[in-house]
RNA sequence: GCGCCCGUAGCUCAGUUGGAUAGAGCAACCGCCUUCUAAGCGGUAGGUCAGUGGUUCGAAUCCACUCGGGCGCACCA
């Protein structure tokens, strides 16, 4: 297949760098000896030798040893003694003894500690952990050395598509993907971020077919995109009111049928519990074609109760159809839908950038699937010929085993479906951007498609290429049904933003003003309002496992208390306020050789937690999921919150003992800021 | 009908792929500001991990079935 070297289309390339430079390369001050910033690796490493004595395979094992689920078992644990036992054939307790004469960790723990069945328990000595924060005093890598072996990683997220306003599942794709490109690229690969956005598909001939029979020209000098908006929201509305008309009956029968079928089973004398649970389906099939009947009333109530839509309805019977004939004159090349389209396509993106620049977040590249068109024929020649994709009621489709529905990537009339321009993208991102990974953070409701994409790929010979659908669950109202406006509508991103944003200008208000003399300038105010009502959304969304659905609740996502970005920023702020207090420049300082002592249990267990950095990082990255980074981040935060509490550093009863403090607190500081990075928030000095 | 996912404290969610007495946050109750930001800290209470059976040293996690819920299944993307 050849890649056009030409872009037919218009395709936006950023430059942008999401994490900033400064981040990404900051050498070490003290080069001696490098432990891999990842204690459990280290651990792990002095086990190795131990174990491969006992076992041919010590790998398994080696992944026993996490970090301890109790802090009353140590830092560290072991749990491989029991299934080492039953494979030698001997008592675990045995077993972990013997493993543990022929450890050499005298340097990093107290003696190890066997418990219960056989549990290797391990606590880190204290000068060990002081040692290392001294180590990495004033990086804001926290010690975290780039990858031996960069990969190049396309990550393909938030996808919106044009003329569609954007909505909450966007969002969630955006902000999961943004976190996941900058956490990729802290490790020191190669990240292409990519739009893939919805540029060519069946809703621009809704806006074309709008545009010309709907347009309201002084709407349309105004603000293009939003008359776009309408016609779009209108066109579709339309078709849908005749489709919904003509399914009427189809759904008075479905409910119908359904009632007889209750009745029927009702009325069966014979009793049993197979019958039970027959009766009770019928009756959810009752009440979900109800559900359905009601729904589809109400939708063409709406229509008809409005003289002017009625009025275009009737006007445009068959409005759907003459819709997609101006898609398919688009991708036949029709010059004057053609000329629309080029026209459409600038205001559109610029809508969208406007949305990623209040987010914060950029793209590498924005190619969207009008990019591929030029490849489609070719990719649908290239299945034929390897015998993979056949014809089938007129549709060119590839079967794959354990599908019942099959990969269509020629629909009958001709048109390619999205199925057609993930293969040529995936094909292009091989072949022209030499990936060695390519990332979908796309909805769990689509797995079904990439389950046959990767297949379709595999079968067609694309080797060497690791895909994997990064998915994530529906974003939910506090009605536990997918997130909409009391209308029905979804709800609009801008909207949803400038929504946060007040909120926590509301709160910044309050709080600011409760002081005896309050700190801020109203522009000090709305930035620092912009920064925790945006970094409220993107926590609220990344704090949830990414594949399980989750409420999106204004209340909790602005909280004042608990697991929040607030609470993050805040621990932030009062390091910054401690700096402030002390009138001792934090950069200058941290720069500086102190001697690190952890006294306190609260000073040891913040210098332990921030050494877990590496161990969060990679956890992330090892299935993409950002929640672990979150769960790191209200750790490290709670940390700092009980060693404020406990260890004053103003106080603090030497002079030593107090730069040790400022040291830890220095570095909590960029702990936060840089964790916080990586998930696309901010953070201010004062809150 | 076929397939995928889920069910953990009153609510919202974690649970590092089979480890020790199942954890957070919110809400509730009790306590802590003349000292670095109380957007904070400490404490109390709250559980048949939907249910039953199985696998084994050991199960919220794996297997089977049952109950309850969600989603997807031929030309939208």
């Amino acid at each position: 297949m050849k890649i056009p070297a030409d872009r037919r289309r218009l395709s936006l390339v950023f430059a942008g760098n999401a994490v900033p430079r400064s981040l990404l390369f900051c050498p070490l001050r003290s080069q001696e000896v490098q432990f891999p910033m990842n204690l459990l690796s280290l651990i792990r490493q002095r086990f190795a030798p131990a174990l491969q004595e006992l076992v041919a395979d010590a790998a398994p094992l080696l992944e026993m040893i996490r970090p301890a689920q109790d802090a009353r078992f140590g830092d560290f644990q072991a749990n491989f003694a029991m299934p080492l036992a039953k494979q030698l054939g001997q008592a675990p307790r045995d077993v972990a003894r013997q493993v543990v004469e022929r450890l050499n960790l005298t340097d990093l723990c107290e003696p190890p500690e066997i418990a219960g069945p056989g549990f290797i328990n391990l606590r880190l000595r204290t000068d060990f952990l002081a040692t290392q924060i001294q180590r990495i005093a004033g990086d804001d890598r926290l010690g975290y050395q780039p990858v031996a072996i960069p990969r190049h990683v396309v990550v393909d997220f938030s996808s919106p598509n044009v003329a569609k306003p954007m909505h909450v599942g966007h969002l969630r794709s955006t902000v999961i993907g943004d976190a996941i490109c900058r956490t990729l690229r802290f490790v020191g690969h190669r990240v292409t971020s990519d739009n893939h956005i919805g540029d060519w598909g069946t809703q621009f001939g809704m806006i074309i077919y709008g545009y010309r029979h709907f347009r309201d020209q002084a709407a349309w000098q105004l603000s293009p995109v939003n008359e776009l908006a309408r016609l779009y929201k209108l066109v579709n509305q339309l078709s849908d009111y005749h489709a919904t008309v003509a399914k009427l009956p189809a759904l008075q029968q479905a409910l119908t049928d359904a009632q007889s079928r209750l009745e029927r089973l009702k009325n069966d004398p014979a009793a049993s519990d197979k019958l039970a649970k027959q009766i009770t389906t019928a009756g959810k099939e009752v009440t979900a074609a109800n559900a359905d009947l009601a729904a589809a009333t109400a939708s063409v109530q709406r229509i008809q109760q409005t003289p002017e839509l009625l009025a275009l309805a009737n006007a445009h019977p068959d409005i759907a159809r003459r819709a997609r004939d101006e898609t398919a004159r688009l991708h036949a090349g029709d010059p004057e839908n053609n000329a629309l389209w080029n026209q459409f396509l600038p205001a559109c993106l610029e809508a969208l950038n406007q949305i990623y620049r209040r987010l914060g977040i950029t793209f590498d590249l924005t190619l969207g699937e009008s990019y591929y068109n030029p490849m489609l024929a070719d990719v649908v020649s290239s299945l034929k010929a390897r015998q993979l994709a056949t014809l089938s009621e007129g549709a060119t489709c590839v079967f794959l085993e354990g599908n019942a529905a099959p990969f269509i990537v020629q629909k009958t009339d001709g048109a390619y479906t999205y199925a057609t321009t993930d293969l040529a993208t995936i094909q292009y991102r091989q072949q022209a951007l030499k990936a060695d990974e390519v990332l979908y953070v796309v909805d769990k409701r689509q797995s079904e498609h990439f389950q046959q994409l990767f297949a379709t790929t595999a079968l067609w010979g694309i080797q060497g290429l690791k895909l994997q659908h990064v998915s994530f669950g529906t974003v939910m109202g506090t009605d536990n049904k997918p997130y909409k406006t009391r209308a029905g509508d979804t709800v609009g991103l801008e909207s949803l933003l400038d929504e946060a944003i007040n909120r926590a200008r509301r709160i910044v208000d309050e709080n600011d003003d409760r002081r005896e003399v309050p700190l801020l300038s109203p522009e000090e105010r709305a930035r620092i309002a912009e920064i925790v009502g945006l970094g409220g959304i993107k926590y609220a969304d990344l704090h949830h496992s990414r594949d399980s659905d989750y409420v999106f609740d204004w209340d909790k996502m602005l909280a004042t208390t608990g697991d929040t970005a607030t609470y993050m920023q805040y621990a932030y702020a009062r390091v910054c306020g401690i700096f402030r207090k002390l009138q001792i420049d934090r950069l200058s300082f941290s720069t500086q050789n102190v001697a690190v002592q952890l006294q306190t249990p609260e000073e040891r267990r913040l210098a332990l937690q921030l050494l877990m950095f590496g161990y969060a990082i990679e956890s992330v990255l090892n299935d993409y999921r950002p929640h672990l980074l979150t769960a790191w981040l209200f750790d490290t935060a709670d940390a700092f919150s009980q060693f404020f509490d406990k260890c004053s550093v103003q106080n603090a009863e030497s002079d030593e003992l107090r730069n040790s403090r400022l040291i830890l607190c220095d570095l909590m500081a960029r702990a936060i800021r840089t964790g916080l990075s990586l998930l696309g928030i901010e953070v201010s000095d004062i809150l």
